[in-house]
DNA sequence: TCATAACTAGACTTTACATCA
DNA sequence: AGTGATGTAAAGTCTAGTTAT
């Protein structure tokens, strides 16, 4: 007897995502015909040193051309046609005015819309890349200050060198004498608690790039009067969360898929065993004509149909069973349709 | 206890420089 | 002397994991 089952539509895998480069694509859920309801990009694990390169040199260039960075978007899903840009997020304080004194910190909605004028013109030209980072009182950028104090270099060589020239600030409020003991290497490290607008501008970026190269990493670090490691640390740590919740989103997915299997199992199984008994109950059913078998999607019972074929009454005759075949609906939908095809290919039944 | 800033280690790429055919 | 290939060290950035606040 050779038995050979399908599960799932002809020509498609099981797990179309595998094969697919790290996009954002729409998770259905399995056999279920139910949309998950959330979007996620799946990586394909660690984009290599030299994809990283190539992309920062795109955007150095100007380019468009690459694919967007890997995003998690828990919320119900609306896919954004390519091309167009993304809708805008959803921040209260865009909305709200802050004032634009020197010195004073404008909030992230000016912010950012400075900061990407800044990012947009060293993509364009490094001159005035340069320009927009120098501290100069009349620059643009310098419009965005915050009301920090300024305090002394890095706390190691690497800091030291990563800083280079620009002013290192804090807010003062979070400054005593010993902290600045610690701060310089009588201790051990100072942890520094973002503020809510430096956090948001960070986000902000973090949904434009997920990556930054140096100048945007000093323009941002000046813009937010950080240090440039700081801005790399939070980038780092952020990119660190992103890839955990996408794990943690990746593994419910997969759970229900299992889930799925699981119940699509256990019905193949059970017609199987239908499938035996009617073979039993006809025990002359190889004279007859072959026999094909189709199963409502919606109620699951097998309707049995017979066709008159010229190998009807050989000893190979072939019954056919077709399950949860809705295709009439499914070129209408985006759901996914489990077709299974149970193929009995006889010789010893 | 949790969130997260900061750190470390190791891997990798790029770049500059030296050497050699 | 000029040139291309090759090796090497330094610098920079990344991820993964850990520590500290």
């Amino acid at each position: 007897m050779e038995l050979a089952l399908s599960l799932g539509e002809a020509q498609k895998p099981l797990f179309p995502f595998l094969d697919k480069s790290p996009q954002q694509l729409m998770v259905h859920a399995g056999g279920g015909n139910k949309d998950l309801g959330f979007c996620m990009g799946l990586g394909g694990g660690r984009r290599s040193e030299k994809d990283h390169q190539s992309n920062e040199d795109e955007r150095r260039s100007g380019s468009s051309s690459s694919d967007p960075p890997v995003q998690l978007d828990l919320l119900p899903f609306s896919p954004v046609p390519r091309g167009q840009p993304p809708a805008q997020p959803r921040f209260p304080w865009l909305a709200q005015n802050f004032t634009s004194e020197q010195g004073s910190f404008n909030g992230p909605a000016k912010g950012l819309e400075v900061h990407r004028k800044s990012l947009a013109a060293e993509e364009t030209e490094d001159g005035a890349a340069a320009a927009a980072m120098s501290s100069s009182p009349n620059s643009t950028a310098s419009s965005f200050q915050m009301d920090f104090a300024v305090y002394r270099s890095g706390r190691n060589k690497r800091d030291f060198e990563a800083g280079n020239n620009e002013v290192e600030t804090e807010r003062a409020s979070s400054r005593n004498g010993s902290d600045e003991e610690l701060e310089n290497g009588l201790g051990g490290r100072k942890k520094l608690r973002l503020t809510k607008d430096q956090s948001a501008f960070l986000e902000e970026s973090f949904k434009e790039h997920h990556t930054l190269n140096p100048k945007q990493k000093l323009a941002l670090a000046n813009q937010l009067n950080l240090r440039p490691r700081q801005v790399e640390v939070w980038f780092q740590n952020r990119r660190a969360r992103t890839k955990l919740k996408q794990t943690e989103v990746d593994c419910e997915y997969l759970k229900r898929c299992c889930e799925n299997l699981t119940e699509e199992n256990r019905r193949l199984h059970k017609e199987l065993q239908e499938l035996r008994a009617l073979k039993t109950s006809q025990p002359f059913y190889m004279q007859l004509p072959a026999t094909t078998l189709t199963m409502c999607p919606s109620c699951e019972r097998v309707v049995t149909t017979t066709t008159v074929t010229p190998t009807a009454a050989t000893a190979t005759a072939t019954t056919t069973t077709t399950m949860a075949a809705a295709t009439a609906t499914a070129a209408a939908s985006t759901t996914t349709t489990t077709s299974t095809t149970l193929t009995l290919a006889k010789a010893g039944i």
